[in-house]
DNA sequence: CTAAGGATTAACT
DNA sequence: GTTAATCCTTAGT
């Protein structure tokens, strides 16, 4: 087999077949072992998701886009599957969220939880951190400054060249998932039960969140 | 443990 | 048009 070929297979990256599944559910639990990269400023950093929730448009009052809340902000959540959405929380944090399902079904997945992989030295400058430590990409809002992700993404096509994710032949088994209720939606209406957030057992690199 | 921070949204006039 | 409440969190006591 040639090298290049190899290479090639290892390193696929993501494409709308992908993201256009209708079960958001599945999606946020495949994508636990694949790898998340930008290339910003011609910097490449990345990473292997080990943290995931997922968000339905339709019984889940958690999610931006239910009951069809159509606003400014979840507009990109009506595209087809395979865009960005980003969007900043407590005025400071911006969180990422990969839009899946076909145009007008508006699920998402947002990564909560990266570990570094790629473009370390870079991360730790864009985090203003020493040393590579759980701080550098252990939650929502941490992973997206080392990867130096803000608002300007939102909308971003993931199947380009500045933001996208690979499948490198990296198999997560089922016993090595942890499912439980996702965080921080607790609030009226919601569903917290529903085990929607996904993780990849024993990686210090989840988020530290209740 | 808690304060911070600013966009977003729903609820008003 | 305006106001007030809310938030898929983090950093710092």
């Amino acid at each position: 087999m040639e090298e290049a070929f190899l290479v090639n297979y290892l390193r696929m990256k993501l494409a709308t077949a992908f993201y256009r599944q209708p079960d958001v559910v599945q999606i946020a639990r495949d994508l636990l072992g694949k790898y998340l990269f930008t290339n910003i400023n011609g910097v490449m950093t990345g990473g292997r998701i080990v943290e995931t929730e997922a968000y339905a448009h339709i019984n889940d009052q958690a999610c931006h886009s239910h009951l069809g809340r159509f606003t400014k902000r979840t507009r990109v959540m009506y595209e087809a599957g395979g865009v960005a959405y980003v969007y900043l929380i407590y005025g400071r944090y911006a969180l990422f969220n990969i839009i899946t399902n076909e145009a007008g079904k508006a699920d998402a997945v947002l990564i909560r939880g990266l570990e570094p992989v790629e473009g370390i030295p870079e991360m730790l400058l864009r985090r203003g951190l020493p040393t590579v430590s759980p701080k550098l990409t252990a939650g929502p809002g941490l992973l997206t400054q080392a990867l130096g992700i803000s608002i300007p993404h939102y909308g971003t096509d993931l199947t380009g060249d500045l933001i996208w994710l690979e499948d490198r032949g990296d198999v997560v088994p089922d016993e090595l998932v942890l499912a439980s209720p996702r965080v921080g939606i607790d609030y009226a209406g919601a569903d917290t039960a529903l085990p929607w957030r996904f993780r990849l057992k024993g990686s210090k690199w989840t988020s530290p969140a209740k």
